[in-house]
DNA sequence: TCCGGGCGTTAAGAATCCGTCAGGAACCGG
DNA sequence: CCGGTTCCTGACGGATTCTTAACGCCCGGA
């Protein structure tokens, strides 16, 4: 559960890394190339796999997709360039969450601790709880200090889905096909609107929340 | 008991399951189509079967019939797409639970845990009472104030979904076809008619329901 | 400093859904 | 054959929900 798989083409980080995370606990395994990870994923089960984006051999989002046609393993993305959008792609692709370079140390160690509570959540939680409301995924209710709350069909749908995936980054596009259908990519208006009653039946204070948060520029996230 | 059959032409996927179940106490049994794992389960009875739908050989759900037929194992079924609808007709011929492709693997043993739970505390006290009206499972038979309340065969199917699942939302399409097949799925209407006629002949307030309750766009729900 | 994109918020019309009623068809037992 | 019960169907107002547009705010880039 703690073994972590680092993907990157720099000899200089993968040492760095390596020093670094097993410093902290994790027990770490490298690969060069997207090939060689996807070997070493298929025969090792990792708990979370760190992936740079610029692979020589081949795109980063294509190791997602591929991952994904078999595994649901974390996936946390190395994103060179500030304002591209490949982690974008990246997330769209069935990454959870990202880190640009140059990175902290502590942001990465932080964003690994995140994926991991996240998955730990994942394991039995047909209910999840915040501070400030309370959410059955079995029963389809949602209570806030002790009431019920009553959502919309769509209000529920986008709940369900940022509730079923804690801490991880989910993509307007994910969003809107997931609800609305593939159709309707574009419309990132219904997002605003719905979230601001999400957050207005939900949250204590919905101009600063605290659960559903946005990522400008890229979706939502989710987090307990 | 902890005997679990595998269906999937994914050798990765087999191999990854494999281990991981072994890992958590399981003995795992694993077939690459249909026609064998049909053969396996006939001749090794088993915990509960993980079955993909996709299948080389034939339809997943003409896998779970034809199990049906002769043997009740839980069936946890994989779904390869999100948005489709192969996971409705696969519960609808007699799969106990889903799980989506691309899964987490903590996600599939809690699945299999609360499976091998429901399993085991199938027999259950079959009187469920509320302030205005009381509803005997076994004996067939609603009472209200003391008063036999004559239901007829549908509503009676109506009430005693709803009454099995207590404070669970239960969706239009479940309860039509349920009672009605899995043709009637558009006829709504019919649900209004006869929730009406509930709701008359058992709540105190028929026009202000306490204990079947309506969830917009969505289904019914009975709370006790 | 100005500009523009992205976001939050609000409101109003359109579309959908729900409860209700009633008439007629289908079914069943006597 | 007949009376009674159950079921199906359509229609109606009222309520809920969805869609769409508009406006102001904040922040980063020019």
């Amino acid at each position: 559960m703690n073994d972590v798989l680092v993907v990157d083409d720099d000899p200089h980080l993968l040492k760095a890394l390596k020093i670094t995370l097993h410093a902290h606990g994790y027990t770490v395994v490298t690969a060069p190339d997207g090939e060689s990870a996807l070997r070493s994923a298929a025969r090792h089960p990792f708990g979370v796999i760190v992936l740079d984006l610029g692979l020589p051999d081949m795109d980063g989002t294509t190791v997602i997709t591929r991952l994904r046609q078999w595994s649901s393993v974390p996936v946390l993305v190395l994103s060179a360039r500030h304002g591209s959008n490949d982690k974008v792609t990246a997330l769209d692709a069935g990454a959870d969450d990202y880190v640009t370079k140059p990175f902290g140390l502590d942001e990465l160690l932080a964003r690994l601790r995140a994926i991991q509570r996240r998955t730990i959540q994942a394991d039995e939680a047909p209910v999840i709880t915040t501070p400030s409301f309370t959410v059955d995924l079995a029963m389809r209710r949602v209570t806030r200090n002790g009431q019920d709350v009553r959502l919309t069909p769509t209000e529920w749908g986008i709940l369900e889905l940022l509730v079923r995936n804690p801490e991880k980054l989910i993509t307007q596009q994910q969003l809107l096909t997931e609800i609305w259908g593939s159709a309707y990519t574009k419309e990132a208006n219904y997002l605003r609107v719905y979230m601001a009653q999400l957050r207005r039946k939900l949250e204590q204070e919905p101009g600063n929340p605290r659960h559903l948060l946005t990522e400008a520029g890229i979706g939502y996230r989710f987090q307990p």
